[in-house]
DNA sequence: TGAAATGTTGGGGCG
DNA sequence: ACGCCCCAACATTTC
């Protein structure tokens, strides 16, 4: 019957064979990733595209390291479609009109992506949705950023949780995350489009060129991602629930990085860790981990300015010093302690800092310094490869105290006593404080402390090789609480 | 040799 | 995802 009456050939190439839009955003990866999943499972072409949103505000704009590693994050999308038989499309400018201007050139009906929950995304992509929607086309978003939705998992009394426990008791009695899916085994692309390079954008550091130790530290692919998930579930997840405490152990597992831009996708970490041969203590433990980036995220989807506003607006008030010495010293690592230091030039050399030692530097800022954490929310934006609009602002709250589940306002972390114990004989801050290395662990923590002849064995002179340290510990900590009790009376959560 | 001084470790309370 | 202070209990050194 259908032989004998064909549609008309117009209508037929609207409804079967146009093209299907795919838009990349932060989940640039070729494997689970269910908006091309779900694209490259219709008969019809596939238009993968990334766009460079020129209308970010200001806080979402991404920093250096970001852009350097979205540049082969690109690269390496590029190439992984180039296997499936297509190619990455670039543009740049407002996404509803790019959208809309492939959709009339190239007659798709179609637009997929995978859904983001930064208060810009959520605006733009909702607006895009009931506009392309309006025009009679299919608009449809996929769930793969998150392992559990911020609309779904709610307190009993209908709420977003502000306490990490409970979000995890939650997240524990929801169904298990839904399997990885397969990446396509083939994409039909259109040859006749066209798009700039990736690098027309210029996304690389050039004048000066700062990325050779990235480059050092990463390989920014989705193989890379695949490389280093397989080597944390081999070498360092045994044993990560203790050892990712200590900097120079390779218990952590550096994927962060790769998560940013979705080189590799939380369903991909969980099953991967779940399905892994090692102790369950271990396994909980980074699946919790896990889970405090979900957290993260569903903060800021329920309280959008996170990035920029106290949660706990009493805060709003507090006495933040302004002294851009101190500052000039943390972000350099010439504090002379040497722990923050340490960690400091660990961040500029390779985009990366260890969690630990990031719990340390930021409570260094924000309490021995008492330099408002925006100020340090901003540098980590600016310099971490895997600066998270989620993580990196939750963060930075829970150290200030004034974050949701933070910690509490007198805990000063003491650089001196977090490297004794996390990095006993001194092997991290050698590493990245050299100039130190020559001194015996005893007073490799506090290296004013050091007597003359000891000193000058090591080939130090402080003040001078090594600066002494910029505040006193004890006389910054008293200040630090003292600031913090007179902010205290109106303290209510 | 023994008593006093000095050093070390760990728990409780609290910022 | 902490540290400081105080103090007791115990260990070691001193003369």
């Amino acid at each position: 019957m259908l032989a004998n009456t064909p549609l008309p050939s117009n209508s037929r190439d609207r409804s079967d064979h146009a093209p299907a839009i795919v838009w990349f955003r932060d989940d640039l990866r070729v494997a689970d990733n269910p908006a091309l999943e779900y694209a490259a499972g219709q008969n019809r072409p596939v238009i993968p595209l990334f766009i460079f949103e020129t209308n970010l505000p200001e806080h979402a704009q991404p920093g250096g390291a970001q852009k350097w590693i979205l540049h082969h994050a690109l690269k390496s999308l590029d190439a992984n479609l180039k296997t499936l038989g297509t190619r990455l499309i670039l543009a740049e400018g407002d996404a509803l009109q790019i959208l809309q201007g492939i959709v009339t050139r190239q007659g798709a009906r179609s637009v997929y992506w995978n859904r983001r929950y930064t208060q810009h995304g959520i605006k733009t992509d909702t607006n895009i949705k009931s506009t392309l929607a309006g025009d009679g086309l299919e608009a449809r978003s996929f769930q793969a950023t998150l392992l559990h939705e911020p609309t779904k998992l709610l307190t009993a009394a209908g709420g977003p949780f502000k306490v990490y426990s409970p979000f995890w008791r939650a997240f524990e009695r929801q169904p298990a995350p839904r399997p990885v899916l397969p990446k396509p085994i083939q994409i039909t692309g259109i040859d006749e489009i066209s798009s700039p390079e990736i690098d027309d954008f210029a996304l690389l550091p050039s004048k000066p060129d700062w990325a050779s130790g990235l480059r050092e530290t990463w390989d920014a692919t989705e193989s890379g991602a695949q490389d280093c998930l397989g080597d944390f579930i081999t070498n360092g997840l045994h044993g990560y629930a203790k050892g990712r405490d200590i900097p120079a152990k390779k218990n952590v597992s550096r994927l962060s990085p790769y998560l940013r831009y979705g080189l590799v996708s939380p369903y991909q970490l969980w099953h991967a860790a779940v399905e892994a041969d090692a102790p369950e203590n271990d396994k909980l433990k980074f699946c919790k981990e896990l889970v405090w980036r979900e957290f993260s995220y569903h903060l800021l989807y329920h309280f959008p300015s996170l990035g920029w506003q106290n949660f706990n607006s009493s805060f709003d008030d507090f006495p933040w010093l302004k002294d851009s010495q101190d500052l000039t010293a943390w972000q350099k690592g010439k504090t002379g302690y040497p722990l923050v230091d340490a960690g400091m030039r660990e961040l500029w050399h390779t985009g990366y800092m260890h969690n630990r030692v990031r719990m340390v530097t930021a409570s260094f800022l924000v309490k021995h310094l008492m330099v408002d954490w925006r100020v340090g929310e901003r540098w980590f934006w600016d310099t971490l490869v895997d600066a998270d609009p989620a993580s990196n602002t939750a963060s930075w709250q829970w150290v200030a105290g004034s974050g949701a589940d933070a910690a509490p306002y007198f805990r000063i972390f003491n650089p001196i006593i977090q490297g004794k114990k996390f990095d006993p004989d001194g092997t991290y801050i050698r590493k990245w404080v050299p100039e130190l290395s020559g001194l015996p662990d005893k007073y490799l923590h506090e290296p004013w402390l050091a007597p003359e002849n000891i000193l000058r064995e090591a080939e130090i002179q402080m003040g001078i090789s090594y600066p002494f340290p910029i505040v006193d510990h004890k006389a910054a900590r008293d200040r630090a609480l003292d600031a913090y009790k007179n902010l205290k009376k109106e303290y209510a959560i």
